[in-house]
DNA sequence: ATGGTCAAAGCGCAAA
DNA sequence: TTTGCGCTTTGACCAT
């Protein structure tokens, strides 16, 4: 969908993971007026053209049905829908990619050098932004629902592990000595990092190797119970 | 016919 | 009050 989008626009974005393919857009090459595209002698150049040099204030999307019959309906309710030229664009982007927002100055010598309104220009940057933070968002939309997604089987795994340490907490193991025959009180059970059973130690529990979560866990949900207060 | 894209306008808000 | 910006809507254009 957005592969075909004809301008191009927003494959500048300094968004990662867009990549920018500006060479096939089109932008603005694609007068759909029958006459094939003519970049150059595209429509919008001409309505844009100040008035005749002087004040560019009124050169507008007012002037563009009588410039051109265009479709010769005189539909004069709304202007001419602008296309920007490829050139045009070109440079938009070229400013937009320098700074996001203009200065009067640099709008007003924007707008002359690509002979539109400085309103024009305006509006182009308003939008720009807009897209890219469209962009953005959407970006930060997919991150966040990967990240869902992964903390959502993170959880149900930490889940299971808290019943299954429950389980064996309801039903403390008796473990008998090897030697005495006699049940192991539990300050002399350890959990077995490997196979993550409880286990009788005979010396000192090794600190070489780091425990497993389910270990960690374990010794946690033991840690405030005294051994002797075992029930 | 329909949906997407985009330039443009309208409106409200905040800062100067 | 002015100015600039964001957000939303409008309407033209385009591809399918």
């Amino acid at each position: 969908m957005g592969a075909t989008s004809p301008s191009g626009l927003e494959l500048t974005m300094a968004v990662p993971g867009l990549s920018s393919s500006s060479g096939s857009d089109g932008a603005g090459c694609n007068n759909g007026n029958g006459g094939g595209c003519g970049c150059g002698n595209m429509r919008d150049l001409d309505i844009n053209q100040p008035a005749s040099g002087g004040e560019e204030e009124e050169f507008p999307m007012g002037s563009v049905e009588e410039d051109e019959e265009e479709r010769g309906v005189g539909g004069p309710h709304r202007p001419k829908k602008l296309r920007l030229s490829k050139e045009q664009s070109r440079l938009l982007e070229e400013s937009f990619r320098l700074n996001h927002t203009l200065t009067p100055k640099q709008k007003e010598a924007l707008a002359i050098k690509l002979k539109l309104r400085p309103r024009q220009v305006e509006v182009w940057f308003q939008n720009r932004r807009a897209r890219t933070k469209l962009k953005q968002t959407e970006m930060e939309c997919e991150y966040l629902k990967r990240c869902f997604g992964s903390l959502t089987e993170e959880n149900r795994r930490l889940q299971r592990e808290v019943e299954e340490l429950r389980a064996m907490r309801v039903a403390p193991p008796t473990v008998l000595s090897p030697h005495t025959r006699q049940p192991l009180p539990a300050s002399a059970l350890t959990m077995c990092p490997r196979c993550e059973r409880i286990t009788a130690t005979t010396g000192p529990p090794s600190a070489s190797r780091p425990p497993s979560s389910a270990a960690a866990a374990a010794s946690s949900l033991f840690r405030p119970r005294r051994p002797s207060a075992a029930f």
